[in-house]
DNA sequence: AAGGATCACAACCGCAACAAG
DNA sequence: GCTTGTTGCGGTTGTGATCCT
């Protein structure tokens, strides 16, 4: 925390409450084309009057590419209902089975959809007919079905023996999902260099990519033009993968973008 | 039409974990 | 081993929109 007067004084200037679409705009582009190494001197160098934890929530939950903006479909509710009954409020692992979804997202919907009903005895909830009994919840199952196909994916040992011993939720020997997908902006032509230090080529202008609506794509193509060492680690799960080159993450995901599965099926 | 109640979602806060010095 | 700074997570709050009386 700064702790010059200067920096007090920024402190003082910082904003609070809703992104304006300016402030936005700052954030992306800037993430866009320097990424995120450090999120307390993004804002800064942003120009923003904002702190790095708010930058960081804004990304991550608004900004981000890669986020669907959709409605909640049947299929992840009843995901988000499997993985609740065996997980718990553990909001961010279940966001790694949602591609596109947010923990806050899903915390939210939680909260103001799932949990009143969820709570009502059986019998008062025959409207949701989707739903089945908590004994018959499957996640593998559920998430294989609905979400991803787990072919080609690496077998990790890493789950606890409690968590297997919970009606088999978390699949000893079953891969772990990446949180991220980016079907909205990768074809499966882009993982053909397993290194994915490439730079994605930019075929045609600005406006050709406004036209599609997929300006994003136009501006990660050209800061991956622009910075060739880039890679997507760095876009995609920031510093933890600067300071941690291939070291498996808290949650048992490893960094390395081979583990990164993009399907674009899958989100249609 | 008005205003109170409820809902949905964005954002903030505090804490814990982690890495670096 | 300790301190400090940063990040990530989950709980909570704030606010605008919508519904209801």
């Amino acid at each position: 925390m700064a702790k010059t007067k200067s920096g007090e004084m920024l402190k003082e200037r910082q904003r609070k409450g809703f992104w304006s679409p300016e402030e936005d705009e700052k954030l992306r582009r800037f993430i866009l084309s320097h990424g995120h190494s450090c999120w307390t001197t993004v804002p800064i160098k942003a120009g923003l009057q904002r702190n790095g934890k708010s930058c960081r929530l804004r990304w991550i939950n608004y900004l981000r590419p890669g986020l669907k903006r959709d409605m909640i479909s049947a299929e992840e509710e009843e995901i988000i209902l499997t993985f609740h009954s065996s997980l718990g409020n553990k909001w961010s692992k279940i966001a790694q089975y949602l591609p596109g979804r947010t923990d806050n997202e899903i915390k939210n919907y939680w909260h103001s959809h799932l949990k009143k009903r969820w709570l009502k005895p059986p019998s008062m909830s025959s409207s949701s007919e989707s739903r089945v009994s908590c004994g018959e919840r499957n996640p593998q199952t559920l998430v294989s079905n609905h979400v991803i196909s787990f072919q080609g994916l690496p077998d990790k040992t890493s789950s606890s023996p409690s968590e297997e011993s919970n009606n088999n939720y978390l699949c000893s020997s079953g891969p772990e999902i990446p949180r991220l997908f980016f079907s909205e902006w990768f074809s499966s032509s882009d993982l053909t260099d397993s290194n994915h230090n490439h730079a994605p080529s930019i075929e045609g202008t600005i406006s050709d990519y406004q036209e599609s609506g997929d300006v994003d794509r136009f501006h990660y193509n050209n800061m991956m033009m622009n910075n060739s060492n880039w890679t997507l680690e760095d876009i995609v799960f920031g510093s933890k993968c600067q300071k941690q080159e291939h070291k498996v993450d808290r949650e048992g995901l490893d960094c390395n973008s081979s583990d990164i599965l993009f399907s674009s099926s899958i989100m249609m």
